[in-house]
DNA sequence: ATAATTAAGTACTGATTCGGACATATTAAT
DNA sequence: ATTAATATGTCCGAATCAGTACTTAATTAT
């Protein structure tokens, strides 16, 4: 492959991709974020993520809860200590396969989850519901192809 | 608006879109940070984002570089700390208005500028270029209306 | 001119981020 | 059966992240 010059590499044409793809996640990030402090749930993103997630289950272990939420192990075991710290998960291991922790919403993040769930998904409706069904069909599968990609 | 039951919340149709949003994004995000990594350029994402969108300019002011990274100014204080650190940027006050600082590339950072941006763009290039024209046009108008949503 | 508002950066906090090293446990290969 | 390769989680370090409070400076309103 050619190497590229700095002058014909700022020339490309996957840059504004690149920029449109960050700004949208951005842009969402920041209303999501903007939603859970303002609810008074005192759920970061990451620990609204994991809530969301375990739903109503019966308790997930944390590879399929990474595999879910994006989030990598290592910042995993760190979100889940603090949603135990605040009463709303539990762990305990599996047996039969001792490397498998199970997390689990206990009562309380039950009621979390039935409250906050509802709620945060009705505030990012009010602006999702603003793209045509058409548009989020083809966002999605083109969204996947840029994620298959990689 | 109606009050949403969890069950319902989690039938609505633009979920999916939320979800392939973070993914594409996490993908590429994932990608760019390891091609930063391999190349030995010493440079996190952050700070490469940095030192590329200064490139060959002639400085620019905090609030700029951030419009442009969408790093916050919180943040940036700390990208540009480190970069300086390096001997890759400097700070001046600007005269005229005692509240702006110019960031600018030293010898070193214009010298890694040149090195690692057509490095890194060839890096990504490889990737995208998998993606057809139409496509890739289509996805950054999808995009920018998604952004626009917020 | 003076006061109120807005703007730009920095300092700080708590949380998250990823990768890598590690410990342990399971599975596969020989 | 033993060894090698995988799988799962935790711990750690350096950096980022967004928000808030704060300082200083510039701009606007009165």
């Amino acid at each position: 492959m050619a190497k590229l010059s700095a002058k014909s590499a700022s020339e490309q044409s996957f840059i504004p991709l690149m920029q449109e793809l960050a700004g949208a996640y951005q842009a969402f990030s920041l209303y999501d974020a903007e939603g859970l402090r303002k609810s008074g749930s005192d759920l970061t993103p990451s620990q609204a993520r994991v809530i969301f997630t375990l739903g109503d289950s019966e308790g997930m272990t944390c590879k399929d809860i990474g595999d879910i939420t994006l989030i990598t192990k290592g910042t995993l075991t760190g979100v889940v200590d603090r949603l135990e710290e605040k009463g709303l998960v539990e762990r305990w291991s599996v047996e039969g396969d001792g490397r498998k922790t199970i997390v689990a919403l206990t009562r309380r993040g039950k009621r979390a989850y039935q409250q906050e769930f509802p709620r945060h998904i009705g505030f990012l409706k009010e602006k999702f519901d603003r793209l045509s069904a058409s548009d989020r069909n083809q966002a999605v599968a083109l969204l996947e192809k840029i994620k298959d990609l990689f």
